[in-house]
DNA sequence: AGAAAGATTCCGGTATATGGATTATTAGAC
DNA sequence: GTCTAATAATCCATATACCGGAATCTTTCT
C-alpha cells in the first residue's frame, strides 16, 4: 500500500524526507528527537543530515535547538515551478482582476492529477475554497478552475485523469462520473465554468482555462466569491473580464513550454 | 580564501548544491552535462542524485531530458509556515501600498549579510532594482530597504556586517566606508532611507525598516520608482504612508520571532 | 540517414554514512 | 538557585552504499 520500497531509500532521499518533515511541522521548529522519529532514522543520522542542511542554508536552528526550514529554502522554492514564468506573467492580471472585481482571484496549474494553486490575490470578502492558499491542491475536476483545466486537456489525458480521480472525488463527497462528464462537456462547450454544481454552500465562482497554442489547458484563472455576488446580472460581466485576461495571458506564455505530463514519481504520493 | 574545505563536502551537501544549480539555471531546465559541470561532480553522480531528487518530488525532467526544480518544491514551501509568517502578514500592506502609490513595492528581510526580497508587488512603471525578483539578494547596505535594515541592527551586528560587506560593496562600485557610515547615521536618525546616494540612474526609492519590539530591524518595506516620481512634493507623502504600514506590520508580527542571526553556513557562499 | 553528443546503466574499490555508546547541554522540577 | 531527567552533540569501528571510469543506449544535430 505505501511506497516504502523494500530496499531502503538512498541517504539522499532520506535527507529529503527530513525536509518534508520540517515543512510539515511547526514553523517554530521541531526537536531533533521528533524529527528523527518522524523520518524513521537514528538520532545521530538525523543530526548529521540537519547539520548539512543547515550548512547549505536549507535549514536552521531556532531558539531551543529546534530545527526548521531556513530562508534559502523558500528562496529556492520561489524559483521552482517557474518553467513557463506563469506566475510572474499572471501576477499583473491577478491584481487587475482583483481590483476590478473586488473578489478573490486564483491562478491554478495542472500538476499530475491535481490542480495546484500557484498564486492568489485576496479580495475584501472572506472566501472558502477547495484549493485554499497558495500551494493548495485539489483533484482535477473539483472546483471551477480545476474543472476548467480538466475540460480542456487532450482527450487521452483527460480520460486518464477522470479514471484516476473518480474515487478521489467520491471520497470528498462530490460528483458521480455522469455529472462530472456532463459538467466537462458543458465547460468545454461554453469555454468557462460556473458554480452550477453547487459545491460549498454560499460560495460561488467562475473559472476559465488558459490555453496554449494547441488549445490545451496549461492553467486556469478563477474567481471565488459569495454566491450572492454572482447573480445573473453580474455573471456575464465577470466571465468576459476573466476570459479577456486568460486570453492575454495565453499570449504572453512561452509557447515552448507544454503542460506537465504525468509525473514519473509513484502514484502513492498522491495522498500528500 | 575560498571555502573549499579540504575534505570534500558530504554527499548530501553536494546534492543540495545541485538544487541550487537548478534554481540558478534556466527555469526551462538544464542538461545533465551542464549540471554535473556546474556542480563539479561526475555525470553519473549527478544523474543518480537527480533521480533521487525527482523521486522525492524536488526535481523533475522536462521535455528534452532537461532537469528543473519541480512544482512540489514550491508547494512544500508554500504550505510550510511561511518564514515567520512575515510574507503572509505583509501581503495586504504591499497590495495597499502598490495601489495607493502606483509604484513597485518590496518586502526585504535580512539573511546573514544579505537582504533578501521576500515579496514584491509590481507597479505600472518598469523598474530596475538591485534585489530584483522575489528571492533576489543584495549585500546589506546596498539599496534603500537594505540600508534601512542595516541601519537598525544592534550595534555589534551592524559592525560585523559592515566589516564583511565593505569589500562586496566596493566590488559593486558603490560606497566607500565613510559614506556608508554617514548614510547609516542619517538613516537611523530620520527613520527612513531615500535615494540620496544615487544608485541606479533614473531610479529612486524609499525604504523604511520594520522594527521588532527591541527596535531591531527584522525587515524593510521599500518603494522603487522612477526618479521623477519622487520629487520634493511627493516624497514626504510616500515616506509617511510607508512608515504607517511598516508600523502596523510590526505590530502584527509574532513578538516571539526574532531576526535571523548569522547563519551558520560558511561565509563563502556569499558569492552566490 | 549517419555521426556526434548526451543520457543512462553497470560494476568494483573505496570512501563515507551509519547507529550504539559516550559526553555535553538543555529544560524542567522543586 | 540546584538538582535531575531528557535531549542534543560527538566519537568511532564497521559495513554499506556512494563514486566515477567504461560500456551501452538514446537523442539531437548535420
Amino acid at each position: 500500500m505505501n511506497d516504502s520500497d523494500l530496499q531502503s531509500p538512498s541517504s539522499l532521499r532520506r535527507a529529503l524526507r527530513l525536509l518534508r518533515v520540517l515543512a510539515a511541522g511547526d514553523p517554530a521548529g521541531l526537536r531533533l528527537k521528533d524529527i528523527a522519529e518522524a523520518a524513521d532514522c537514528s538520532q545521530p543520522t538525523a543530526h548529521r543530515m540537519l547539520q548539512d542542511l543547515a550548512a547549505e542554508g536549507f535549514a536552521e536552528q531556532a531558539a531551543g535547538k529546534r530545527y526548521r526550514l531556513a530562508l534559502d529554502f523558500y528562496v529556492l522554492a520561489a524559483r521552482a515551478g517557474q518553467a513557463s514564468g506563469l506566475r510572474e506573467a499572471a501576477r499583473p492580471a491577478l491584481l487587475r482582476l482583483s481590483a476590478t472585481l473586488s473578489d478573490t482571484i486564483f491562478l491554478l496549474v495542472r500538476n499530475g492529477f491535481d490542480a495546484v494553486c500557484l498564486d492568489r490575490v485576496e479580495g475584501p470578502f472572506p472566501i472558502r475554497s477547495f484549493t485554499g492558499d497558495i500551494g493548495g491542491k485539489v483533484p482535477l475536476g473539483l472546483g471551477q478552475g480545476s474543472l476548467a483545466i480538466l475540460a480542456n486537456l487532450p482527450e487521452d489525458e483527460q480520460e486518464a485523469v477522470i479514471r484516476f480521480n473518480i474515487p478521489r472525488l467520491l471520497d470528498r463527497g462530490f460528483l458521480d462520473e455522469a455529472s462530472l462528464r456532463s459538467a466537462l462537456a458543458q465547460a468545454r462547450a461554453q469555454g468557462w465554468v460556473n458554480t452550477s454544481t453547487g459545491l460549498i454552500p454560499g460560495m460561488a465562482g467562475v473559472g476559465v482555462p488558459v490555453l496554449d497554442t494547441q488549445a490545451r489547458a496549461v492553467a486556469a484563472l478563477s474567481v471565488g466569491t459569495l454566491a450572492e455576488r454572482l447573480n445573473a446580472d453580474r455573471l456575464p460581466h465577470v466571465v468576459k473580464i476573466l476570459q479577456g485576461e486568460a486570453q492575454a495571458l495565453a499570449g504572453k506564455l512561452n509557447p515552448f513550454d507544454v503542460a506537465l505530463r504525468y509525473p514519473s514519481r509513484s502514484l502513492s504520493t498522491i495522498g500528500n
